[in-house]
DNA sequence: AAAGGACTTTGACATCAGTCAAAGGGATGT
DNA sequence: ACATCCCTTTGACTGATGTCAAAGTCCTTT
């Protein structure tokens, strides 16, 4: 319980709650530990709460009926998922996997209904959550629709040198994985990972990537530059 | 402000609260009409506040650099706009204009902050309303990543018949902006139209559409099944 | 009724990205 | 060290969809 109690501390979703919610929280929260590629709950199933990541890494995602998957989040630790099966009362709308082995709490609906309608802070912080996933969604909506892969490519090598501020970036998921998260197949990411290679963006080495051209990336990215 | 009122009951963001919050809603927000075509605000803009449209319908937007549109939502009466932007503090994700003559009620971000503090009910509505429309979101990325348009619009066209209960559908929107609703173009758009009328699936004058071979749009628009 | 303009449709074409197949590379466990 | 398995890369090919251009249709305005 202690143990639990420490956790909430970190979680963004908890920021700023009183004493007596926290312990209230670490009473109702359940601690599930998944093995990597464990299913959480699959689409449709009923939301009987919502869960927050603390150890590992939980992959959100809809496959189609030829299987092919689209990643629409990895959730990291103090990341939390599932929520809006919270609210709506209807099933999941989509697939949760444990991408790693990964350890999450898990919030009944009920029990953390009432705490919400208690602490506005909490209400507040959930909101704050919801509307940054939305925001995510939005862009994510708008990079499938009016990008191309390699401007899907650019602006996330992009977003992962940003966060190091550093020239060099470590994919953190298999190429696979990004192929999904990016929404096109590992095949065609190859392709133009090598072209990237060959125009002299970025110097790819497995996972490594060194970015040589943060200027061209950008143009490709941000501004919709096409690939000569 | 007794016609501000009267809207807000109809307003399932504002369902259930007491009468002393209806009348601090009416008190603070601001009526606002926009000439068909007009802007209410674009991506990036500074949100200071939301809004709910009372007539008309306001179009929810991305647009690439070369122009092509992607529509978010198309918000009818009673439906809300821009909530993101007052709980993350960061601009608008989107731009959005009036699709037609609108009326809309924009509530200050300050005011309404301090009004969901204060009533737990609006708080919880707010929380629905976010999650259902982050619930739409991952339904769009599904349709744009995983599904080619026929499926896209078979899915749509099976969403407006599903409403009416009806074998004729009306398209409430231009095959333009359907097009941009989808994904697509309209060249696009008009040639997969055509197509389904050849196959017999549909039969399609102007903007009605009557619906023939109901269990062939569900194979396509649900089950993936592809166009012969 | 005529004229203008916007929306829609059709055709020819280019191209991006997915499919299928096979080879290459790296990690793991025996 | 070796074998196996999985991930990744590369090649040849196909197909869906966007681009460009022109014709057609509908609606509004004069």
């Amino acid at each position: 319980m202690a143990d639990v109690a420490g956790h909430l501390a970190g979680i963004s979703l908890f920021r700023g709650l009183l004493r007596a919610q926290y312990e209230e929280l670490s009473r109702i929260g359940v601690k599930r530990s998944f093995r990597k590629g464990e299913r959480i709950f699959s689409e449709g199933d009923e939301g009987t709460g919502f869960y927050v990541v603390c150890g590992g890494r939980v992959k959100i995602f809809k496959v189609s009926t030829e299987g092919k998957e689209q990643i629409l989040h990895l959730c990291g630790p103090g990341e939390s998922f599932g929520e809006v099966s919270v609210f709506t009362g209807q099933g999941f709308p989509a697939d949760a996997v444990a991408a790693l082995p990964s350890t999450v709490l898990f919030f009944p609906r009920v029990a953390f209904s009432s705490l919400i309608r208690q602490d506005p802070a909490l209400a507040l912080n959930m909101m704050a959550q919801l509307s940054k996933r939305l925001r995510q969604f939005a862009g994510l909506i708008e990079d499938l629709s009016l990008k191309e892969v390699p401007g899907r490519l650019a602006k996330y090598l992009l977003y992962l040198s940003g966060r190091d501020g550093d020239e060099t970036v470590d994919l953190d998921v298999s190429k696979g994985q990004l192929a999904a998260l990016l929404g096109t197949i590992p095949e065609t990411l190859s392709r133009i990972l090598a072209k990237l290679n060959r125009l002299g963006l970025i110097c790819s080495r497995g996972a490594q990537i060194r970015i040589l051209d943060r200027r061209g990336l950008e143009e490709i990215g941000l501004e919709g530059k096409r690939l000569p």
